[in-house]
RNA sequence: CGGGCUGUGGCGCAGUCUGGUAGCGCGCUCCGUUCGGGUCGGAGAGGUCGCCAGUUCAAAUCUGGCCAGCCCGACCA
């Protein structure tokens, strides 16, 4: 019985003032949760079945494939994260029991559960397994954002499987491949599986699930031709540059007085900013200094560069500048360079270009590389929207977000966590890990932001909180009523979910609070319709209006329900 | 962690500059009215002005400290 009378749906008329996003705007407005503190949220009635029913398809989706559910604590010895040496990451949440013993809330559960497989598991009898959990990850996050897209404490599904080898990975991790995608097509959401960043973490390969809204907090370059990565590790082919200078024999110094950024350079001597080599000091770990060079009008992808060094880099000091190469940002550049010298690929085969002189107040012109200067080869910079995807087609940049990832781990963990088994051959080998998560409330949040309207909310149907609204105009005693009680009953004998709005309230009001809560259908029974002998029917995702007879209506209504988005 | 902003009935805000004992809209309660797109009229309830200290005859208002929340950036294995 979800009548609305006595349902928890608290509707506003206002978003929060500081609810800037609209998934967090309709959130808190259509009553489906609350804030309790910075990245801290209460999921309401309707708020929560719909978080339900996403897990219900990745339970669903994930058993299909052979996977199991288990369950683990939050709260986990901080020993095993020392083990694993997660335990110092800042975004660990840690704790004392009262005896002083150290515990963590777990951001994610490798260490846990690879912590029974190395128990359990002994032979190559016992592999592959594939387990997964739902369950809150804590995470000391330094910047809550947006509603429920970055919370501090919520519900994930992860899955770890656990393989022989690195085929027996590849596997799981198609396996994986598959019950994601079919997850992401039930969920009603415009969603990529684009190529991502392995970090720092190492791993031998990784894939995010990206769901493009206006709120997304990362950038997905796509294409006609079926290209799809995160900007954070997109290649592409770059664009022309128009009016690039004639080569010279050699490059020949020029007075640039002051002009230290690539827009004064580029006005200076006229050039165009695609002409000028944008010059990076860097200071490698490890390694020292280091020079990056790309195009002027091309911009340094920090992850790619990090990816192509093999080891992190940070900006050189102003002093480390000056020392390596004999003047001031804005005046350095690749040629005599007395450091490591690593190009973009753009800048490949380019002749008559800019670069600083390294001296001040000169810039060279004439530069090639190749010829002026030697260098390591490399991709690093970000792609732009209008390059050229592999597969030849245009790029374009759209904010999206994540939704999901799938990862292989390799021995990430089994090693320092001693996960082993005997090989056929009794020999002792490590077992392989992969690690598959997703948020069901980022799923929810991407669902609201990719559809929704003025009026509120436009569920994909296999999320909605209920399949469908009815609204009775009707008051107490009246036949609206009587009428609508048993059209209730009606729809709930045909299986959908229904809510049903008998408040004592304006039409008005009733109309505008179905359509921000968003269910995708909404019945109307009143006395017009009653007298014609009809139920009005409005599909929310568009605002169509139909009139279905009143007898039959709620076999009409599923029939109508499953021919929905 | 750096930068910016905000804390005043449940929600959205004004009042703060220029100190004088708190106001508006929505919501809520009651009465009447209306009844297929947030009806209309009337009467009410509800506020330690984020917290602590200081200045002052007097502090929402001025000063200092703290706390919380939001946005941008850094960060987000």
């Amino acid at each position: 019985m979800t009548r609305l009378s006595r349902y928890f749906l608290p509707t506003t008329r206002e978003a929060p003032a500081d609810a800037e996003a609209a998934s967090h705007r309709l959130l808190v407005r259509a009553g489906l949760a609350r804030q309790l503190g910075a990245g801290m949220w209460t999921w309401l009635p309707a708020g929560w079945r719909a978080h339900r029913k996403v897990e219900q398809i990745i339970r669903e989706e994930l058993d299909a494939i052979g996977a199991a559910e288990v369950l683990m604590p939050v709260l986990q010895p901080a020993e095993l994260w020392k083990r694993s040496g997660r335990y110092d990451i800042d975004e660990v949440f840690k704790l004392r029991d009262r005896r002083g013993a150290e515990l963590v809330l777990a951001m994610t559960h490798e260490e846990n559960l690879t912590w029974h497989i190395a128990r359990e598991v002994r032979s190559y009898r016992d592999l592959p397994k594939l387990l997964y959990h739902f369950q809150t990850k804590e995470r000391d996050e330094p910047r809550p954002r947006a509603g429920v897209l970055r919370t501090r404490e919520f519900i994930m599904k992860d899955s770890y499987s656990f393989d022989r080898d690195l085929e027996g990975l590849d596997r799981s991790y198609e396996l994986h491949i598959e019950a994601y995608d079919h997850i992401f097509d039930r969920s009603g959401l415009e969603w990529y599986r684009v190529e991502s960043d392995v970090g720092m973490m190492g791993g031998l390969g990784a894939h995010e699930y990206m769901a493009p809204c206006a709120a997304g907090e990362n950038e997905v370059a796509l294409s006609e031709a079926g290209y799809a990565a995160n900007v954070e590790v997109a290649s592409a082919t770059p664009q022309p540059i128009d009016g690039l200078p004639e080569p010279l024999p050699e490059p020949r110094p020029v007075e640039t007085p002051g002009a230290t950024t690539i827009d004064a350079v580029s006005r200076m001597l006229g050039v165009p900013a695609g002409a000028l080599i944008k010059a990076f000091p860097l200071f490698v770990d490890g390694r020292g200094p280091a020079l990056v060079v790309i195009r002027g009008d091309h911009r340094l992808n920090e992850v790619k560069l990090r990816n192509a060094l093999g080891a992190a880099a940070r900006p050189a000091e102003p002093e480390e500048v000056r020392e390596n190469f004999g003047a001031e940002g804005g005046f350095i550049g690749p040629v005599r360079a007395q450091v490591e010298v690593l190009a973009d690929e753009a800048l490949r085969g380019l002749s008559g270009l800019v670069a600083g002189g390294n001296e001040p107040d000169v810039h060279l012109v004439g530069v090639e590389p190749g010829r002026d200067f030697k260098a390591t080869w490399v991709d690093v910079r970000r792609v732009e929207p209008g390059d050229t995807c592999p597969n030849g087609a245009t790029i374009r940049i759209e904010p999206a977000i994540e939704v999901g990832n799938i990862f292989k781990l390799g021995l990430r963990y089994s090693e320092p966590l001693g996960a082993h088994y005997l090989d056929e051959e009794g020999r002792e080998q490590p077992i392989w890990m992969g690690s598959y998560g997703i948020g069901p409330a980022r799923i929810v949040a991407a669902a609201i932001e990719q559809f929704h309207d003025e009026h509120g909310i436009a569920w994909p149907r296999s999320v909605a909180p209920f399949d469908v609204e009815l609204v009775t105009l009707g008051r107490q005693g009246e036949e609206a009523r009587r009428v609508a009680d048993v059209l209730y009953e009606q729809l709930r004998g045909v299986g959908l979910d229904v809510l049903y709005d008998d408040r004592e309230m304006s039409a008005g009001e009733k109309f505008a609070d179905a359509e921000l809560l968003g269910c995708p259908l909404r019945l109307t029974v009143g006395r017009r319709s009653i007298e014609a002998g009809e139920v009005d029917v409005q599909i929310r995702r568009g605002r169509e209006k139909r009139s279905v007879p009143l007898d039959g209506a709620a076999e009409a209504a599923a029939d109508l329900f499953y021919t929905l988005p």
